[in-house]
DNA sequence: AGTGATCAGATTGTATACAATATTGTGGCT
DNA sequence: AGCCACAATATTGTATACAATCTGATCACT
């Protein structure tokens, strides 16, 4: 492989650690992120894990809170909003670029990401069905070609996987994987008009697939929690 | 004033010196960023300066170069064409949004700006009027309530000034400030249809009026430099 | 018992010491 | 002189020690 060699240890690995394992709904949100025992976990010093804390809340996915330590983010319903709306505004015209750049590697790399979210499925790992789903927007952001907006999406495909494991009710785990296979056929087709279209409505069945008028977690302050 | 006490010396204050000496141009595209020159500046310690690199670097004002050190970005044209795309994408449904929420006291605000602007011009001091200039779009994101597509607007505004200070021209300093007032012209009126298209022609007259044939600054690799 | 002050323990914030790496200068060799 | 190896220096990367702050437990007092 031609891929270059990551070394272990580094601020980076141990914030991807943690990143997939928010995604993968290991890290509950709330969950309190000492760094001692990141540090023990990882085999590395509290300086790296401070570093990798301090990445990952610049992308929301954790809290810091000063003196108090880090959090596993919890979205509020307003939160949640507005992502999938920044999302709107985004995914569907760069769903139309990559479209319109779409090779045939890269139409056969996205089919290997359903498949890996069938297989996910199949074997009752939802929450990593959940993490590849996701790849699968940051893999078309790639596509198009555009590494900026590719870098935004990527935040907030990030914070939805978290958005979604907080208000997401479980019907519906059918029709996302069957709106991904509709956009790979409108890639197949080079069909720019049709893709964004796709995108623009398969991130609206997304949101009104949301609950997001109850939230299911524990909140963060009890403060906010015990005012009725 | 409600504001509340900024402890000096943390990173986010040395962050924002930074991003502010960036902005107004004071700090070159390629400059080195020594931790322990930048330590010595500030009166803290490395531990400080790189909390605050570290966050610089995630919004891409700065490169940090591993073993080598923090070097003030230089964005390459395709990039700055990219950044704009997206601003493209955000901020004509965003302007929209503001002026359907407008109040008075918002319109009050953005006036402020911009005789702000118009006084920094009248100064010379070109640079900080960039600054205020971008101070401008943010203070409308921020006017349209949506935290999320704020934040994202914020970082490319960031970075669009650095690509400006890169690649402007000097001609066609006045026509952005007309613009600027034609937008508060539709806020005023609360005409969300206008306002959007009116930051979509913005967006463009921006781009168009950079020169993003040739770069002017140093690169920061004479590898690339020198092999003409 | 209930309230509040104070103190011990735990956790985060910051500075500094040391290790790893890159850069630059020197000297020997051809 | 030009080139290469190697040492000296400077700079960044990481770990750890110490300071500041928060938590929550104990105990005195009403």
């Amino acid at each position: 492989m031609n891929k270059m060699q990551v070394k272990t240890g580094t601020a980076e690995t141990v914030a991807a650690a943690l990143e997939q394992a928010i995604h993968e709904h290991r890290l509950p949100p709330g969950m309190k992120l000492g760094e001692d025992e990141l540090a023990d976990v990882y085999r590395v010093s509290r300086t790296i894990v401070r570093a990798a804390l301090q990445s990952l809340a610049h992308n929301r996915l954790i809290e810091l809170k000063r003196n108090r330590g880090a959090f596993v983010a919890q979205p509020t319903v307003a939160e949640a909003r507005e992502v999938f709306e920044a999302r709107a505004l985004l995914e569907p015209r760069t769903a139309r670029s990559a479209a319109e750049r779409m090779t045939e590697a890269d139409i056969t790399a996205l089919q290997a990401h359903i498949d890996a979210e069938h297989a996910a499925i199949d074997d009752g790992e939802s929450g990593r069905a959940l993490y590849l789903s996701g790849l699968f927007h940051i893999e078309i952001a790639r596509i198009a070609d555009q590494k900026t907006i590719a870098d935004l999406i990527n935040q907030l495909i990030s914070r939805s996987s978290l958005i979604i494991a907080l208000y997401w009710q479980r019907r519906a785990a059918l029709c996302e994987s069957h709106a991904h296979h509709a956009l790979i056929e409108a890639f197949r087709d080079r069909d720019g008009d049709l893709a964004e279209e796709l995108m623009k409505s398969h991130l609206l069945d997304l949101v009104t697939s949301l609950d997001l008028r109850s939230r299911k977690s524990v909140p963060s302050s009890l403060h906010e929690a015990l005012r009725k």
